[in-house]
DNA sequence: ATTATCTATAGATCTATAGATAATGC
DNA sequence: ATTATCTATAGATCTATAGATAATGC
């Protein structure tokens, strides 16, 4: 891998694990193996490389949750839990995963603005893909398509949090329960 | 008020806009007027100083959720509808719930056990609290008491990042089809 | 006499730049 | 000849302490 890449994978992992104000970018450069000012030839500096590494993060959700809601063929219930299972596994394995999570819940002061409008872009069309996915399934439910769209992103929210905070237990306890709550809240009765 | 508490008050403030790392003992005494050292005659350094500030939010906010789930003669639906629009106005209008809600989503990182440790004892007294209520109007649900309380608090949890991020509107819109699904999820079908 | 507050400052960061040196491409 | 990396260091924080000075209680 090129050195601005590896700048960027080392960034995300620290980034993800202590924070932006917890990361220095002298640990980043000991992760790379090179020292602090050689990051300066490839970024303007602290605040460009974070940019950088969270529109990456951000392009890849978006696209995982798009493909995922987009493909037919499955069920409404099972494609909306797998969903929100499938979270839990990609935030513990896949770092871009769990660096974007963090941003979104944890914006840096000093980008908080470029982080909250990602994160709003993200938000956005989360919900444009939801509503229409239960629109296409209207049947299937018993409230409004964008009713049931709003509920489902506090639902992930909820759920996110959980993960952040709790336990394996707990957030297991938290996701069925809220899960089995939600389905007979939005299903026909 | 003596200048301990006027220490506080200001931490307590300036914690709950600028986060923990976000403020400096030199604004805090700013804010009090006084030089930067003399907080040190009152607390050990930073980390005492946040600690206490946090036990204190912790209980007020303890107390007021057990006075408002423990008061009876008011319909179920009610009283946990008006427990999470009153979150709202508490936060905007109370600079400890602010605070006390900052810091359980955004612990700082040089305190974070002490933290997470205060945020799980709230969190297990809720649900504590939660489930009680539940079980006394067992005949009211259609599900376990206990499912019904762990999926109010990743309700509240979802209600609260909506809260943190979104804009009024956002919040009413979500607020509102939560809890709708919410309670058409947890009643009798 | 005791307590609170002040000035001055140590010592530890951190981001970022200047300018020298080493590595690479033609 | 150009690009990447290095050493050295400026300049801005921040937490916390030492010791002098001012305010308060007996």
């Amino acid at each position: 891998m090129n050195t601005p890449d590896r700048i960027k994978a080392a960034a995300l992992d620290l980034f993800a694990s202590q924070g932006y104000e917890g990361t220095s970018m002298a640990n980043i450069a000991e992760v790379v193996g090179i020292k602090t000012p050689s990051i300066y030839a490839h970024f303007k500096g602290k605040e460009e490389l974070f940019l950088s590494v969270l529109q990456d993060a951000s392009r890849g959700e978006l696209d995982f949750a798009a493909s995922h809601l987009e493909t037919g063929g499955e069920a409404l219930d099972r494609k909306l839990y797998k969903l929100l299972s499938h979270t839990r596994g990609k935030y513990e394995h896949n770092g871009s995963t769990k660096f974007w999570i963090r941003m979104m819940y944890f914006p840096p002061a000093s980008v908080y603005r470029e982080t909250i409008d990602l994160s709003y872009t993200y938000l956005s069309r989360m919900e444009e893909l939801l509503t229409s996915v239960f629109t296409g399934d209207r049947s299937a439910i018993g409230v409004d398509p964008d009713k049931a769209a709003a509920a489902f992103l506090c639902l992930m929210d909820g759920v996110i949090v959980e993960l952040l905070y709790g336990t394996a237990e707990s957030y297991d306890k938290r996701l069925e329960a809220s899960w089995d709550v939600y389905w007979r809240g939005i299903s026909h009765s």
